[in-house]
DNA sequence: ATCTCACTTGCGACTGAGTCTCAGTTGCCA
DNA sequence: TGGCAACTGAGACTCAGTCGCAAGTGAGAT
């Protein structure tokens, strides 16, 4: 399925309105992540360039995630770790984030009424939103059948360090 | 209105629970954080004990906040930056925050009715919430009025850059 | 009042994510 | 196909946060 050439033409496209380039790396990059990565955190994306033949520096990672941030094709987001995460796009889907802190997991949901009440909550403060970032941490379906507790029994004591701990 | 001391009875309360002592730092860091701030970061409240005869080490400083999360006093929360920020707690009153990129500047709001919508959203998804983050990024009422612009036009390039500016 | 020992602290070295600089390379348009 | 702006890699740097360890201290036992 490698539509990740439109992917690849929409960032062109975008680079060149600036005067800037699409080169070797940046094509790589977006290729993989397009290609196999959903939710991802930089020094991932580094890792699995650094196990295939490319070879692609960090700084240039880092500096075409920012590229691709811009151009909307991927989206940075918290998922309750201290660092950012992000995730590709396809199509416009907005959608927030439940975080199981027990296995790590992350579903996506998609909720207009909540949308929608938060506008309302922002029209009332006067506020004038241009994005915002939501997650619900706990536990999962299957996690609570095999038994795992949330994080904390009451107030949760710190931000998904069970997921935390599991990456490493 | 040094109802601090109130703050302090609690946390020696929770400390003793798990034969854990009350120390001269903690207590002046317990007293710093509800003498003054609010939202504040770890470096900042590192730097006013700095500023006062009272010196804290860095170490001491990250260790206590976590005591004081733990024991439910302080809350950290992301605010639409890279690290983490902290509030302190008084009565139970959840809250999410509505970040200004422009100027900084946090509104606190509570609205039961997008609590609940939550909650039904887990419950559709068989999830088990333990706590929850939400911040919406925009522009508020007096910045508007400046003619400050949402920090991206469309899609937002990153989270928080004006708010972040400021800051250094 | 003081002893004692587990709990704490400060220090400084460390880690990990992310940024910056700069010399050398490359894409692209004339 | 030459030129130059844009790009890359390497590695030093920053900044938040953590860790290990020797020295210090609070509070219950005596």
């Amino acid at each position: 399925m490698p539509t990740v050439e439109r992917e690849i033409d929409r960032f062109q496209d975008f680079l060149a309105r600036q005067g800037q380039k699409l080169t070797q790396e940046r094509t790589a990059l977006v290729r993989e992540i397009f290609a196999t990565h959903y939710h991802f955190e930089a020094d991932e994306l580094l890792f699995k360039m650094k196990q295939k033949s490319t070879k692609i520096s960090r700084a240039t990672v880092y500096r075409t995630l920012e590229l691709l941030v811009k151009s909307g094709l991927v989206r940075r987001v918290h998922l309750g770790e201290d660092h950012y995460h992000y995730e590709h796009v396809r199509g416009d889907s907005h959608h927030d984030h439940l975080v199981c802190t027990a296995c790590g997991s992350v579903i996506e949901f998609n909720d207009p009424e909540l949308e929608k009440r938060q506008l309302e909550i922002c029209a009332r403060k006067k506020f004038t939103p241009t994005f915002h970032n939501l997650q619900i941490l706990g536990v999962c379906d299957s996690c609570r059948r095999k038994g795992e507790q949330p994080a904390s029994p009451d107030r949760v004591t710190s931000i998904g360090e069970g997921a935390m701990r599991l990456r490493k």
